[in-house]
DNA sequence: GGCCATATACGATACGATCCGTGTTGGATC
DNA sequence: GATCCAACACGGATCGTATCGTATATGGCC
């Protein structure tokens, strides 16, 4: 006799003492702390409490991978209760992303660049090393879920679009001054670049030093229209080894 | 109070009529019949057991996703035990890498091709179609598993490999018919090109027709050392168009 | 050839464990 | 008074393992 009667609650009036727990503040999931309308009433959320489950999160996204994460897990090591994460997200799928999300919206200048062709090589080379793994872990974990669409979504406009959109922005800038032809294609190139770090791991092979310009390379030959060096700008191209100058 | 007395079994003597199931066959989790010693002894396992449980495996796959499968379901679908279904398969891992893998040995012909660049963009198209979706899926899943390394590695071994070497072994006709240069990279242009399909999804883009001759093109003139043509082959590339006859 | 011991597969069922998402309570904070 | 918080309880799902009774194969012995 353990049924417990849950509707049957003496004062059905709406119950407002209790934790909204599936109905938490409406159309916030994901972006922790909302306040905007001026002022909530009632207690604020703790902002280190906030930051606790999100730090603990990334921590365990790193250490033992998004299948091995739990609410608990996070709950725990945030020296929290587990209801306090439900209070702030969805699910795992919300709380990691989310974390992922607020952990690095940094260093994402957006000014023109002297160089871009040095900085995307640059930028490729540090989305190798920091990022490439998490998202294809989450990306690929979500879209094995089917109808988290609303988390997968969330995830590539949070964290996904951001980088892409920064990849895209400096190879836009390189054909305006002319190191590319204008009708070149740079979101074909684009997901080539990109993609060529994914494919390694799939494939499960090391990125060898220098890997980044020489993908580079391989792609501006054909966004240039010339071989063995930059569009009009002069801007010469160093492919590592064959430096002989065709003619 | 419905605890039952499970460890007081009347009969304890050392009952070998049960199965050894932590202690199945040694060294063959994953390959499902392995039958090489001549024969073993006692009941073979059925065939059309192990085919259903594949077939359902795949079928859940595209249906609900890796995410959403269970052993459970699985074994429902394919009409068979829980229990027969791990004695093939230590968990879902290797459950669905192995029904990947077995599903899929087929038409990866081998022989020389008359067009490689033809070859391989049909190739990279289906791919994308059939492929890149489960794949995706999966070896996200499992890294994000960690430790689950042995699976991961599997899959690579029975899955990726065949795959990515298939491609990489149009790519090297090509180079020995002339169609590239002899120190074209042909390995970062493989990471490439199946790159570019990975990186879609990521992105969430739908694949726009004529994306696989695009994405060759592009590679196609850093490999091949020149603008718009082939390499010392005299092999025209045909952007958009195609089958021209290449004499 | 017929019989039996041995060995394994199979279906059914049960178990403990973990995690999930949802309450509920009682106290703290705005 | 509204909301937060920690703590705990709950039912459910799934996991991986185990045990039972029965079915089906091999090989040795009569």
């Amino acid at each position: 006799m353990t049924t417990i009667p849950l509707a049957a609650v003496p004062d059905d009036r709406s119950t407002p003492s209790v934790d909204r727990q599936a109905g938490r503040r409406p159309g916030q999931v994901g972006s922790p702390p909302p306040r905007q309308t001026g002022r909530s009433p009632g207690r604020p959320r703790d902002e280190r409490a906030t930051s606790a489950i999100t730090d603990a999160a990334l921590r365990q996204l790193a250490d033992v991978g998004y299948a091995k994460i739990s609410m608990e897990s996070v709950a725990t090591e945030a020296g929290v209760a587990r209801a306090t994460v439900y209070r702030r997200y969805r699910d795992k799928a919300d709380l990691v992303t989310a974390a992922i999300a607020t952990n690095s919206t940094t260093h994402l200048s957006t000014g023109p660049s002297p160089d871009p062709r040095a900085d995307l090589i640059a930028y490729l080379n540090e989305f190798d090393g920091h990022f490439a793994e998490s998202c294809l872990e989450v990306v690929g974990t979500l879209i094995g879920a089917r109808e988290e669409r609303s988390s997968l979504d969330l995830h590539r406009q949070r964290v996904v679009e951001p980088r892409m959109g920064h990849a895209l922005d400096l190879l836009a800038q390189a054909r305006q001054l002319g190191q590319l032809r204008p009708d070149a294609d740079i979101d074909l190139a684009l997901q080539m670049l990109a993609g060529s770090v994914f494919a390694r791991r799939m494939a499960g092979v090391a990125s060898t030093p220098g890997w980044a310009e020489r993908a580079v390379d391989m792609v501006w030959v054909g966004l240039s229209g010339t071989v063995g060096g930059a569009g009009g700008a002069g801007q010469r191209q160093t492919p590592t080894g064959s430096d002989a100058t065709p003619n």
